[in-house]
DNA sequence: GGGCTCAGTGAATCGCAGT
DNA sequence: AACTGCGATTCACTGAGCC
């Protein structure tokens, strides 16, 4: 991109000060695996619009106001985004999260630059503040929207850690997190709140874990206090963070020097059959764990017989262990490894048993 | 307003055919207290989808809701919430629900338009579809925005009857309902579901209970098999009806002339009784509650170190609390909510201790 | 009738590596 | 870049049928 050699070293780990778009475009572009963003949404313009003719504002429909700082609104998202999409790696992704007063501007400038949005995500607070004039609803939960760069991209999503972090069910587009409180929440030099919106590191902690790999490369355009990096540090992720104010800035950086990472151990986490190497039928064979012409079955009786070459003949088919399976049960596909079953002891047992045992031998040598 | 003698008389308790914004434009202004829109969603479904058995997920792949682009998609919303606004009272108010896909345009336009955001509420689902190919999170809520006519408006809000409803407490944002099934779903002659999006009553008889008064005027420009017609009707509110597709007008009359007012024996059957789900062990990890890489032990001096997605690895086993204790011990099965302790101050802890303080927060939140 | 099993289904933007 | 073929993947609930 006509960029200097050096110039491309990320500052991993690091909080920019200044501007996030102009910060953002002094990077290399197609660099960041996810960007994570809790953009402000009291940007506190109205004071500051001006009229070109100096009329006075239609007093029927006070919509004026609301009109024109909305558009000042959408411009600053369509630039920061802009920005963020141009860093991000083709396979990456972004988050980013919002109440209604700015969700909606959000989700529709995500699709007009041509993200790609997998699912919007509820954060559920166990701990709203209540509505004390009675006037509407309780405002219990915030908005994510979680996004690739384009139709047909590819993301990373671990869909078995997330359903083991969820005892053992897929987890689902609600979470119930309870706000930022008690010791978790960053205090000032006089006691108050650091932050106004400082976010649990536990939505951060599923957010990272579910959507990144260790060793990836996470940008908080709107770092404040720090939260991603501090839960990216935890998780064996880099962070990247950028960060206007400086008084947010100084408390991040404390905050991170005391963070420390989980052990390598411990951030290995469940993953599914679609990781592990790939093995072909005809290994089994080959190994003598299947001999040809060994007959397998079904759970419902269809019955093969094995070839010498790793295919399998059914009763007028034959082809691969799944395109015989998908054959007998007239289905559009199935799964060979589990349909199939030999005969050992009078039992049948699933072929996967071997392949199993395959894959450990692997691991070991 | 103007308005000549007549011409102002509401179609009331009545279903009209043909286009939404025709008909609407033909109604006069300023008349109706509520308007309930579920309009088409623009789901993009590309090919089939199969569940793991095989079976094949009967899409909403009707010609009514396919559009050729968002730009066409804006311009239709922008037509029928216009047509929209012309209709309300000036303390009217209204309500439209969508989901990923259409809702950030939906909200966005509301605001273009002038429309004050009230709140937006999320539709939880007890049983949603889950995700078949483990590819996202379980879609497993609708979003719903409910907006007045514009900033300092008067609207409805029924507070206390709300929070009678939540058995004395505020209500909240986020509303557990189930999905329309069973005999509450209405089937077509060929005993096919009649409507692919047949929406819950319950979900109706919160929004017309809460943000209307018995008397008003509703009207829903999607009618469908009019469900929001029929809870008006049980609650003593007038309806107005607009669908375009002779088949569901014809089974939405069959459906009203069945209703009778106050009638809320199906209600009671729909409601949720679904506890809150049970705690996972992944929480409190996430919750900062125990450290990834920290040791727990058994009452009989096993180990176990917790990973980031809250499983455990022990020697030579890994997995949920519960299998790990379980492979220990040599048992079928384990609780391992008492089985497993963690450290503090030199004394072994149950975990189950933890999840105990995760309960008190969930029931006070 | 009660209790059990089994089959069916719901607004879904639902592959990917290797060649 | 397009094509080929392996082979991964589900939760809550309802209603009918059977014993």
């Amino acid at each position: 991109m006509g960029m200097m050699k050096g110039a491309a070293a990320l500052p991993l780990n690091a909080i920019l000060d200044g501007d996030c778009v102009e910060r953002m475009n002094a990077l290399p572009a197609n660099s960041i695996d996810l960007i994570f963003a809790d953009p402000p949404y009291n940007l506190q313009l109205r004071g500051d619009l001006h009229r070109p003719d100096n009329s006075k504002v239609d007093a029927v429909d006070d919509a004026w106001d609301q009109f024109d700082s909305l558009k000042i609104y959408d411009a600053f998202t369509r630039d920061w985004l802009a920005a963020a999409r141009r860093l991000l790696k083709p396979n990456g992704a972004i988050w980013v999260i919002g109440s209604y007063h700015n969700v909606f501007r959000l989700g529709a400038e995500l699709q007009n630059q041509g993200f790609w949005i997998l699912n919007d995500v509820v954060w559920r607070k166990s701990n709203p503040m209540p509505n004390f004039r009675g006037k509407r609803f309780t405002n219990a939960h915030e908005t994510l929207i979680w996004a690739s760069k384009g139709e047909g991209a590819k993301y990373t999503f671990n869909y078995e850690a997330l359903k083991a972090l969820n005892e053992g069910i897929q987890m689902r587009s609600d979470w119930m997190i309870p706000l930022c409180t008690g010791h978790e929440r960053l205090k000032d030099e006089a006691g108050d709140k650091a932050h106004p919106t400082q976010k649990p590191m536990a939505l951060l902690h599923r957010v990272l874990l579910g959507t990144t790999n260790p060793g990836d490369v996470v940008l908080d355009p709107f770092f404040g206090t720090g939260t991603t990096g501090a839960v990216a540090k935890m998780l064996g992720r880099e962070f990247i963070g950028i960060e206007r104010e400086e008084s947010y800035r100084r408390i991040a950086e404390k905050r991170l020097a005391k963070v420390r990472k989980f052990d390598r151990s411990a951030l290995e986490v469940t993953t599914s059959r679609r990781a592990e190497p790939r093995v072909a039928f005809g290994v089994l064979v080959e190994r003598g764990m299947l001999r040809p012409g060994e007959q397998l079955v079904s759970a419902r009786g269809a019955t093969a017989k094995v070839r010498a070459d790793g295919t399998l003949v059914g009763h007028d088919v034959k082809g691969s262990i799944h395109q015989v399976g998908a054959a007998i049960e007239g289905a559009p596909s199935c799964n060979g490894w589990t349909y199939w079953h030999f005969m050992r002891d009078g039992q049948p047992v699933p072929i996967d048993v071997l392949r199993q045992q395959i894959r450990a031998e692997m691991r070991e040598g």
